[in-house]
DNA sequence: GAGTGGTCTAGACCACTGT
DNA sequence: CAGTGGTCTAGACCACTCC
C-alpha cells in the first residue's frame, strides 16, 4: 500500500520490524502457544512487504525458538519448555546415597541427574554401551596410554510429548569398569544409585568433582537429537570426577539447551578465626 | 560457468557450501587471521553464484565470529581472542586475601576477578556508580522493601588492541554500602582487595557464594559493549554472596562471551567414615 | 566519489506437508 | 494434488568506508 523505500533503514529493517511486530503480538497474548500463523504470502500482503522478506522474519523467529514448524508445513507459536535447574549440591547428596540400601537409592541414576529431564515426566530412555579408544582430550584427562580402551555410555531420554530431549555421554577407563562385569552390561541400566555407586562397586571413592562449563551453538545433529531450534545456544558441561587418590576416573559430557537450563554452583567459604 | 540448478539442494545450500569452503580455506592456513577476503562480487564470480548468495555466506561467517569487518568496508579473517578460565576456587583465595596487608592485596579488585580480562594486558577501565531502585528480581534476592535503594556499580574494561572487552554489574544494598562513605565513591576504584574486602570494612563476612549460570544470545547493545560478533552466545553468571548470618548481601551480573570463556567449578566431597 | 557490504523486490523453482 | 516454507537469481538501491 505505502510506497516502498528500498535499501536499509538504519537500525531497523523491514524484516526485523515484522519479527518485532509478531513477537509483540505473542507477548500481548493475541497469538498463544500452539496457534497457527498466517502464511508467509498472507503476512507479506498484510505488512506490505515481499514474500521473501516475510520468510526471512519467520525463519529468524524460528531460530530464536519463538516459532516452530517444518519446512513446507504451517508455522505455529512454540510451546516453551519448562525451566530446569541443575545444582552442584546434588553431587554431595549422590555420594551420601551410595551407602544407603538399594530401595533408598532407587530413583537415582546417571539418567536423572545428568539428562536434565525429571523422571516423573513421560519419557523413553535409551542406553548405548561401547568400548572405544575415545577422543584424545578425554584420554589425556583419564591418563590412558597406548592401547588402553574406554567404556563409553551414551544415554538419551526423549519426552513423550515432543517437549524436548536430554542426553549425556560418560567415559570410564575400560580397565576400571571391567572389574565389575555388571558395569559393562547396558541391559542393567538404569543403575540404582548412579555413577558414584557404580564406581563404589569397583572400590573407588570420589573426593572431588569438577564441572567445566562452556557454551556454543548446537551442531545440526544436536539440534535433531535434543529437539532444539537453531539459534538457541547449548550449555556444555564436562563433569570430571576425581577419586580420593587424586586421579580422574570418569568424564561426562552433558549438553544442556540454554533456553531451559540454569546451572547453580554453591561455593562454601571457610570461616575466619 | 556450470549451469545453475535453482532451488535448495537438500542438506547443503550454495550459501552454506561457500561458507564451508571459506572456513576450510582458513583452517588450511591459506587465509590467515587479519587477511582480507575478496569482495562479495569477486567471490560470487569465483564460485559461480549470485552476489546476493555470497553476501549471505559472508554474513553467516561474521555472525559465527570467523570473519569480521564493518558494513561498507572490507572483510577480513577475525583474530581469535585468547581463552579465559574462570575458576570458583578464586572465591576462597579472595577471602583469604582480605585479612592481608594492603600491599599484598594490591592487584586484586572487583575488576580483575569479574571482568575476565587479565590486568597485565593493556586496557582502559571505567567505573560508574549509581543509586537506583534496581530490577525487581535483584531487590527480592537482597530482601529490599519499599523505598530501599541499591548501589549499582558498573564496571567496563576495554582492551587497547580492540581484542575484546569485559564488564560486570554489581548491586549492594545502599543501606549497607553507606556505612562506609568510601564505598560510595567511584573515584576510589580500583579498590584493593575486591568486593569481599569492601564488605569487610562494613562488618560483613561472607560464608557462601552462589553462581547462577545461564546462556543466551547477546542483545545488540551487548554486542557493541563487549565487542563480540552476533551469533556468539553469552554465558551469563549471576553471582550471589551470602554473609555468615545467612542473608544475601551482593548480587553481581557478569556477561562472558562464550567464544573465549570456560567456567570451572570444583565441588569438594566429604570423605566416608 | 568510487567501492563495498547489506537489504529489498520480483519472479522462479524445489522439497516437503497435509488444510 | 495444491499449498507452503525455503532458497536462488537478477536488478536496484542505500549507508557506510576508505581499497
Amino acid at each position: 500500500m505505502t510506497p516502498k523505500t528500498p535499501g536499509p533503514t538504519p537500525d531497523s529493517y523491514d524484516a526485523s520490524r515484522l519479527a518485532d511486530a509478531l513477537q509483540a503480538s505473542i507477548e500481548r497474548g493475541e497469538l498463544r502457544p500452539g496457534d497457527q500463523l498466517p502464511t508467509t504470502a498472507e503476512l507479506a500482503a498484510q505488512y506490505g512487504v515481499n514474500k521473501n522478506t516475510a520468510s526471512k522474519a519467520i525463519s529468524g523467529l524460528k531460530a530464536a525458538g519463538v516459532l516452530t514448524g517444518p519446512a513446507g508445513g504451517r508455522t505455529w507459536v512454540r510451546v516453551r519448555p519448562p525451566q530446569i535447574k541443575r545444582h552442584n549440591v546434588r553431587y554431595q547428596r549422590e555420594k551420601d546415597a551410595v551407602l544407603l540400601s538399594e530401595e533408598e537409592r532407587a530413583g537415582y541414576g546417571v539418567s536423572e541427574a545428568d539428562s536434565g529431564i525429571a523422571v516423573r515426566d513421560l519419557h523413553e530412555d535409551r542406553y548405548v554401551y561401547e568400548v572405544v579408544p575415545g577422543p584424545e582430550d578425554v584420554r589425556r584427562i583419564l591418563g590412558l596410554v597406548g592401547e588402553d580402551q574406554l567404556l563409553r555410555r551414551t544415554y538419551t531420554r526423549r519426552h513423550a510429548a515432543h517437549a524436548g530431549a536430554g542426553c549425556s555421554m560418560s567415559y570410564l577407563p575400560y580397565s576400571l569398569a571391567s572389574l565389575n562385569p555388571d558395569l559393562l552390561d547396558a541391559g542393567r541400566e538404569p543403575w540404582p544409585g548412579g555413577t558414584m555407586h557404580q564406581l563404589h562397586t569397583v572400590g573407588v571413592e570420589l573426593a572431588r568433582i569438577e564441572d567445566h562449563v562452556v557454551a556454543s551453538m548446537p551442531t545440526p545433529d544436536e539440534q535433531r537429537l535434543l529437539d532444539i531450534p537453531p539459534g538457541i545456544p547449548l550449555l556444555r558441561v564436562r563433569k570430571i570426577s576425581y577419586s580420593v587418590t587424586g586421579e580422574a576416573v570418569e568424564v561426562s559430557d552433558i549438553p544442556l539447551p540454554a533456553d531451559r537450563t540454569e546451572l547453580i554452583y554453591t561455593t562454601e567459604l571457610e570461616r575466619w578465626q
